[in-house]
DNA sequence: CAGTCGACTGCAAAGGTTTGCAGCCGAAGA
DNA sequence: TCTTCGGCTGCAAACCTTTGCAGTCGACTG
C-alpha cells in the first residue's frame, strides 16, 4: 500500500533513479523534472524506505542512546539536546536504559550496534576494556568518561569538585563528607580524586562514604552516618543524593544549612525547586548530548563506507578527540558558615 | 567487514537459506547441520542485518514511543516498562519526546512511520482527527486517552478523582479547587469531568483553575491564587504540580495540610520524599507501558503482511480493544481534615 | 519391489533504494 | 559542418535476507 520509488517514477513518468535522485542529490535533476516529481511524490505521500536504503548505503541514520537509568533527572537533558541534534542532522535516537547494570549495558550495545550508525555510551559502568572491545564492532562515543583511544566527551567535575570544596574551606568548614557515587561511575573517582587534593590542600579532613546508590533513597539513608561522623558539610555525588541527604537529615532534626551544608552535583531543575535551594555543581548535560552527537557523525563520516566496524579500533585514526566540558558552581541557599559554637574548625 | 550470511555459509559449507532458517525457523534444519551453522556464525560474529530483514519481512522490529515530555517524572516508568516488555519480544523502542508540542508530535510519527511497525503515542495532545489520520499510515495504540475506533490504554483518573474529591469531602472540605491540566490533555478533561460531578455530588464549591503547564514551575505560579480563592484543598493535574504548589504555598506562609490540603496524581517516586509526603492518585504507569506494546504487537501480528498502513482505520478491525486501567488513591501527610476556625465549609 | 512420505536442503525471486556508467541531446567552439 | 562538452537521464548491478517451490535421499508401507 505504501507509495515506493516506483510509483512516482511511474506517476512522474521519469527513471526510479531520477527520483532517487530528486531527494539525495536534487543539484543533478532538471529544476521542472524536479518539481514534478516532488509534486508526484507529495501527492503519493510517499516517503523513502530507509531499511532499503540502509541496505546499500550501510547507514541507518539511527544512532543508539545508552544511558544508566533514564529516572534519574540528570539524563532527560541530555537526551533531550541528543535527541533534537540528532533531527537536525536526519538522523533518530534509540534510547535504552540499562538499570544501572553493566551486563544489559553491554547486551544492549551488541543488540544495538546492527541497527545503529554508532551508539553514545553515557555515564557507563563497565569496564574501559570492555568499552574498547565493542567500540571495534560499532562506533562509539564515550559520554562522562575517559577512555583512551575512543572520542570522549566529559564534564569537569574534576574541577566543579575542586570549586564546590574550596566554596565549603571559604565557609570555614574543615571536616567535610564526600558521598561516593555508584561503583564503577568514572564521575565518581575523579571526584573523589579532586576534592581529596583540594581538602588537603585546604587543611581539611575529608571523609568518603560509599559507593552508595546515586538515588533520592541512597542520599537518605546516609543522614545518620553523616549526622554521626561529625562533619559540617558534604559534597553529594549528585543532586538527587544531596537532597535525599537533605530530606533525611531534617528528619533526624539536622537542619540544613545551619547544622550542615550540602552541595549536590548536576544542577538539576528540582535543585532549585526544593528548600533550602540546592547548591551545586552545574553540569552542562545539554552541551554533552550534541557534542557527543556531533563527534559520532562526524566520526561516522569520515569512516570510509564498507569500513564500519573497523572505526577508531586501533587508535589510528586522529579524529579521536576527546572534549572536556567546563563545569560551574552555582551557590544557593543549602551552603551556610560553618556553626559558630562547636569547637570542630581548627583554623579559622 | 561485518560478516553476512553468505560468509557463514561459505564457511560452513551449505547454501545461504539453510543459514537463514538457522536462525529464523531452527526445527526446518537437521540437528547437526544447524550446531555447525551455528558455530561458523558465533566464530565469524555474524549478526544478521536488520535492515534486509525489514526489507523482505516489512517488519522493522522497532516501535516509536511519543512522550509529551521525557523530563516529566511521570513517563521514565512507562518508558522502562514498554523498553522491557518490547525487548522481552525482540523489539526495540525508539523514544520520542515533542516538548509538549502538537506539531512537533505530529511531525514525529510521520517521521517515525516508516522505521517503526508501530507507534505509541503516549499522552498526545494533538486532536483525535490528526491521530485517527496518522493511524492510516501506521498502527497506533494511544495511552492516556480515549479515540474512538483506536486501540486505547486509558487510566481510570475519573475514578481517582473522584476518590481524591470523596476523601476530602470525608475531611470536611467543601471549597475546593482543581489545578487543571495543560489544553489538549483528555486526562486532564476527564478529571475535570469527574470531580465537578463528585464535588456536586458531595455539596460542594468547585473551581477550576487552568489550564496550566503541568510541572513544578506551573504548580507553583498558582499559590497566590489558590490562597486567595478560599478554598481549603486543592487536586492538582498531577504530582509535579502539587509539590510546585505546596513550596509555593510555604513561601507565602501557608502551610500544607494545615492550612491547606493537597492530593496530587501519578504517585511519582518524588511524592514520596517531599515533606509533607503526598497523598496522590496513583496511576499504574508501568502497566499501562507493558500493556500498549503487548496491543500493538498484538495489532501487528492480525495485520495481514503488506497491509501494513491499512490497520484499524476504518474500525472494522474488531481487535481495536479498548482498556481502561485502575487507580488508587494513597493517602499520606498532604491531607488533613478542613480548618476549624474558618468559616468556610458551609454545609458541616 | 514399487510407491509414498517426510526430512532436509538448494534454487531463485523478491523487497526498495543507491550509484557508477553510458547514452542522449543541444549548444558552444573550431 | 564537425567536435567537444556539459547537463540530464536511463540502465542495471548491488546491498542482505527471507521464503515458496522443487529436488534429493532414505525409510517405511503395502
Amino acid at each position: 500500500m505504501p507509495a515506493t520509488i516506483r510509483d512516482v517514477a511511474r506517476a512522474s513518468g521519469v527513471h526510479i533513479s531520477t527520483v532517487s535522485r530528486t531527494f539525495s542529490a536534487p543539484h543533478l535533476v532538471n529544476p521542472e523534472t524536479r518539481v514534478r516529481v516532488l509534486a508526484c511524490a507529495e501527492d503519493l505521500g510517499y516517503r523513502p524506505n530507509r531499511a532499503a536504503r540502509a541496505l546499500i548505503t550501510g547507514r541507518t541514520h539511527n544512532i543508539g542512546l545508552i544511558v544508566a537509568d533514564i529516572a534519574n533527572p540528570f539524563f532527560p537533558p541530555l537526551i533531550k539536546a541528543a535527541e533534537g541534534q540528532a533531527r537536525h542532522r536526519d538522523y533518530h535516537v534509540f534510547v535504552a536504559d540499562t538499570n544501572e547494570d553493566p551486563v544489559a549495558e553491554e547486551d544492549l550495545v551488541h543488540a544495538l550496534a546492527k541497527q545503529v550508525d554508532g551508539v553514545l555510551l553515557c555515564s557507563p559502568r563497565m569496564s574501559n576494556s570492555l568499552i574498547e572491545q565493542v567500540s571495534r564492532e560499532v562506533p562509539v562515543v564515550v559520554i562522562n568518561r575517559q577512555v583512551a583511544g575512543l572520542p570522549c566527551v566529559m564534564m569537569d567535575v574534576g574541577q566543579g569538585a575542586r570549586a564546590a570544596i574550596e566554596h565549603l574551606l571559604g565557609l570555614g568548614h574543615r571536616r567535610i563528607a564526600l558521598l561516593g557515587g555508584p561503583r564503577g561511575s568514572w564521575t565518581a573517582r575523579e571526584m573523589r580524586r579532586a576534592a581529596t587534593a583540594a581538602a588537603r590542600g585546604g587543611g581539611a579532613e575529608l571523609t568518603i562514604l560509599g559507593p552508595n546508590q546515586p538515588t533520592e533513597t541512597g542520599g537518605g539513608a546516609l543522614a545518620e552516618q553523616v549526622r554521626r561522623s561529625g562533619v559540617t558539610a558534604v559534597l553529594a555525588y549528585n543532586d538527587l543524593m544531596a537532597i535525599g541527604l537533605i530530606e533525611g537529615l531534617d528528619a533526624i532534626g539536622a537542619r540544613v544549612p545551619h547544622d550542615v551544608s550540602v552541595v549536590g552535583v548536576d544542577d538539576i531543575a528540582l535543585s532549585r525547586l526544593t528548600r533550602p535551594k540546592l547548591t551545586t555543581v552545574a553540569t552542562p548535560t545539554a552541551a554533552a548530548g550534541r557534542t557527543a552527537v556531533d563527534m559520532l557523525l562526524q566520526l561516522d563520516s569520515d569512516a570510509p563506507r564498507g569500513a564500519r566496524g573497523r572505526g577508531a579500533a586501533a587508535g589510528d585514526r586522529r579524529t579521536t578527540a576527546q572534549v572536556m566540558l567546563q563545569t560551574e558552581l552555582v551557590v544557593r541557599d543549602s551552603t551556610g558558615p560553618v556553626p559558630a559554637p562547636g569547637r570542630d574548625g581548627t583554623v579559622a
